[in-house]
DNA sequence: GATACAATTCCGAATAACGGAACAATCTAT
DNA sequence: ATAGATTGTTCCGTTATTCGGAATTGTATC
């Protein structure tokens, strides 16, 4: 809330002041706030954050249902979210790469899709091999930075951006608090090195797992695609010829996204 | 765009133009878009958009790769939306919800997200009943409009967002253009009135489904809850029953989002 | 029903955003 | 490869715009 603040030199000032606000009341969830409670967390006049909610509201950015007065997110801005062609286009593009990857490797393939805090699976194929690790059913959500694929979202995200995520992470996600921040920083570290994420440590022992992302347009992550199989299985030299194969295949679904994308 | 640039009196106009601006950077969706594009599409100077741009980098809402000189949607505004606990909480506190409703009505229950122009389906439970319409996957994503649980959704709008989702609707999803967009403005009335939404007549012939939304607490739709099973079985009496048992289990979810979701 | 607290509206003052113009960086066509 | 045109960025004086104190209306609390 400070950050956005601070007053800088040839910045729109009433643009910083109206997104600190769009903050404090993303900030409150589906509780919401009041007025005073936004000139509290801001520092706000009262006057001024009136005249800015207004103004928000009438963007559709923040709402104030009739009765009530509080103010909530509003719907102005999941339908901004939603003009972004690439959460749809990535099911459908992503199918025949699983089968791909299934063959290829003879393990199970996951399609993740980048869903806030989370990791979303929306996709699985099961590959030959008879042991199958199936930790993930289509529909599960896993945190980001716990799995092969939400860690490889995560070391994906442009460097402003990941430390906040990975405070919110913290303070909102008991498995990621479980786990240990120096732990995912490490693997973090480790994934952005490598270019792959390798999960095989922190997983249930036994199961390994590799993940890439895959990046829209403007670089950031907006999905992951995985393998997963037997850790007995999976030498180094295995893991990284599966990472060549992930981010052949990575690259042919942003390819995709971009053909079908330029609307 | 225009819209947004109405200077209308007793409100931030830096705040409208910046709305205006990001409109058209999420339009340009993955392709992004220059400076000037800008410009032309809001009919602001080049210097104002520049100012205003920088603003918003700073603020993590709009990103610009440092090599190529294109603006695209920033980190910082998904982040923004993951701060809302709604989402994941849904999935959990469905699963519950989902037994009962098989259980009730021996036919199969669904439960969806509300994702951008789409509900993505992410659970689903069989009832006991032998014929069972499996039309839709946990993973799969529906247009908004079709289907018991996009109608649903698509009719608990505030009325302000449904007229600029349908139009969205109708421009990128040939599903809906298929489909007619009196027929689905009918749909949508219908819905209203009732409370709740019959897919009956859209879906293949033989199924019938009905759908109602759960609200979060600012009023706004963030899934749905839905149930479908052989027409023939579905006398109007029954649906009328079946409509309040989703009712109440869709208050049951909603008071217990709200009841975790105070952080 | 009365009191305190919060939300909203008004309006004069001054700040902060605007935009023309000059400059720098890119792209395009020959 | 070079020149010309288009686009992106910075500067700075002007003035329209936002700001915020104070008064008013509305809403919770006792």
């Amino acid at each position: 809330m400070d950050q956005a603040l601070q007053p800088s030199r040839g910045d729109v000032n009433s643009l910083r002041r109206a997104a600190a606000i769009v903050q404090v009341i993303a900030a409150s969830g589906d509780t919401g706030v009041r007025l005073i409670d936004i000139t509290q967390a801001t520092g706000l006049r009262r006057a001024t954050v009136h005249r800015l909610c207004r103004t928000l509201q009438s963007l559709g950015w923040v709402r104030q249902p009739r009765d009530r007065q509080r103010y909530y997110l509003g719907g102005g801005l999941p339908l901004l979210m939603s003009l972004l062609p690439s959460r749809r286009l990535l099911a459908e593009a992503g199918s025949a790469t699983l089968d791909r990857i299934a063959e290829e490797t003879e393990d199970t393939a996951f399609l993740f899709l980048h869903d806030g805090l989370d990791a979303l699976c929306v996709d699985r194929r099961e590959g030959s091999y008879p042991v199958k690790p199936l930790l993930v059913d289509i529909g599960d959500r896993r945190p980001l930075g716990l799995g092969a694929a939400g860690l490889a979202i995560l070391a994906a995200l442009p460097d402003e951006d990941r430390g906040p995520v990975v405070d919110l992470l913290f303070n909102s996600r008991e498995e990621c608090r479980n786990r240990g921040r120096a732990k995912i920083e490490t693997d973090l570290a480790v994934a952005r090195r490598a270019g792959y994420a390798d999960a095989s440590a922190g997983l249930v022992s036994g199961v390994a797992g590799i993940g890439v992302p895959i990046l829209g347009r403007a670089g950031i992550p907006i999905g992951a695609i995985s393998v997963a199989g037997v850790e007995s299985r999976w030498p180094q030299r295995r893991r990284e010829s599966f990472a060549d194969v992930l981010h052949r295949e990575a690259y042919r679904i942003a390819k995709r996204l971009v053909e079908n994308g330029a609307a």
